[in-house]
DNA sequence: CATGAATGAGTGTTCATTCAT
DNA sequence: TATGAATGAACACTCATTCAT
């Protein structure tokens, strides 16, 4: 649908333009909570303090948005990770990276993440958001990878199946998104601290 | 019990009724793989092969439909929860005992878990859905009193917060109902054995 | 756009609903006096005393309604006109006969042809509509069969170029729905008459 | 002329603006080629490589740009049609002569002759556009005066009526602006003499 | 039990136009 | 002269729901 548009270019599509910004923090924020189909367009110009209609001069269509905070997020995140991975002098190390620094994109872009974890599924349906798939099917490699050398080098457990065990830490770590209060008094560094605890000895004692 | 009830209720509202749980089937699926807002009663409908407003003589609302669904699924998921903690000798066999039917109630009950996992952002802000919450409330409450029986007896660590211990553990745990394929190689028993493998002694080897 | 879509049946789909068919009528006038871009959905609805959002009950678009009144149209045209060249014994009758049935056409269907006649240039930018440009090429290629065919009988002029003459005649015929009116003192058959003999003869005096 | 002139026109109105005929002349392509209400200011704009509000400096509304435009065009045309008959030795001379005229129009000001016989019934409802239907007319009177005078002299046919042949000529010549190439092999003068050919003696052998 | 016609509020989007800079 | 942000009214279309038959 919006693929084969003429996509006439914006006024305000430069990406330095401040109120782009403004709006997309807006928006952001309102598919963060109440889900993006269930935000209006009219929701978010309300709380801009515009009529519906003049978003429309900053964005071509509410999808435009969704698409535009995506993007940003899962690039950032896709780059960070890699650094991230490659900083690392052994399996571990870069694990628990990965593991931190994901709580602290929780903290500092709980919005996105929440869209991301929440909307997959109907992104999952719409054309022109193949990027999504496609980041995390990269996000996905870089963290089985990590996992797969531990195992061979023997720092992870052999009995553990890689793929599941990113599955199981993935879902643990972001889902804390929809319960993470930014400003109450467990710190995202703290919860990452519990949460490697939890995952490199287990809950059993010894 | 249904024709003594007060509020005259619809025809084919007796819980006996055959149609209305196929309807009520057909809802659940639909609820669970579009979204609830996503999915309109047309689509119910038309799945059924009735026209939309004729299923307005099963039910008074959409919203019902949502409802129906939701608290049979809480309410046997606690009645069970509470039968296993009760047979349990000890807190990590209770613990054990949790872990694995929840993945019998993903196997079995796919399409209600999901529709809790992705809706109960939705649920929070209807009235009426409030005993979602306190079904939550009540889960809640039983998992965290096994956690915190495990840490008094010494069986379970004592430098992780079972409050934090349960949110990873549920999210994990319940995620994979995005994800889990009834019909695949992975069986649901054989999933919640590396699940509490990786919960029970983590990933790191000794 | 309209055809990728699911298409679900409309209720009110069956060809027999006579519901549908007064709406069609009403569009088609709609259409045809103020165009089909400046007739809004609420201007047929109030036509019809409904409210805009019922005219969906019966028809899927307002596109889905002109290419009904369209097709049906054109289809019983073109009908007609093959009707006629089958049973004319010599060219020249074949023509007159198209030429008279023409004016029958804009006196009986003086919308469907109004339609026609303004909005071709819109209707070859819309996919769907190709039946259109279709059903004109076959329109055409009758017309200019019997005009070469009396060509070639020596009936018709020689240095005449058929394709011309078509498009003349077509265009004098046709354009004239614009200013006809069905009650007025000129009938359309006299107005064929006097086409005819313009056509026939030309405009000097011997 | 344009600076002692009453109300305060745009900084941009004199006559002799060049940027104002350059997008008049955009103007007039898109129009005639898009249909008025289907072309939009942004189109416009689009095509003159400014914003649309930017156009307002130049014009107070985009109706002002088709009035303009339509002016010209009907106060040449007038202005021609009037020079042809009053310059005419004999009705018949004049009648060809506004034809071969009305051809040569076409073919040089094909956007505004597409423009008057596209969107006259549009133009007819709209205040400020007066001027169109009385233009229309006296040139209606003009060839009227002509077939009429033909007819007196014994030159044109008796049993035609000059109303009806005015219109099918008029409907035959001017619908031509519809499928006429500018840059195709068959040129405007030869389409006149084929239409000449077809309106003295008609289309039988004799 | 189901149909078919309708409601009424709402949804994303378009577009001519205005105006401070 | 032009920009860029905004207006405000309108538009095609959706959908949960009602109700007479």
């Amino acid at each position: 649908m919006s693929s084969t548009k003429k996509a006439r270019k914006r006024p305000g599509s430069g990406a330095g333009s401040a109120r782009r910004a403004e709006l997309l923090e807006i928006a952001a924020q309102l598919f963060a909570t109440r889900g993006y189909a269930q935000t209006t367009v009219r929701d978010i110009a309300d709380e801009a303090g515009i009529l519906s209609g003049s978003l429309y001069h900053h964005f071509s269509s509410k999808e435009t948005m969704l698409e535009e905070i995506l993007r940003s997020f899962m690039d950032g995140l896709l780059e960070r990770f890699q650094e991230i991975v490659a900083g690392a002098a052994a399996p571990r190390e870069a694990l628990d990276g990965l593991v931190r620094y994901s709580f602290t994109a929780i903290h500092e872009q709980q919005a996105a993440v929440s869209l991301y974890q929440n909307e997959i599924a109907l992104l999952s349906r719409l054309p022109d958001f193949g990027f999504v798939e496609e980041s995390s099917r990269r996000v996905e490699s870089i963290w089985i990878a990590v996992l797969e050398e531990g195992r061979r080098t023997g720092d992870f457990r052999e009995d553990l199946e890689p793929s599941l065990v990113y599955r199981f830490l993935r879902d643990a770590v972001w889902s804390s998104v929809r319960w993470y209060n930014p400003e109450g008094t467990m710190r995202h560094d703290a919860l990452a601290e519990q949460c490697l605890l939890l995952l490199h000895t287990g809950l059993l004692a010894d």
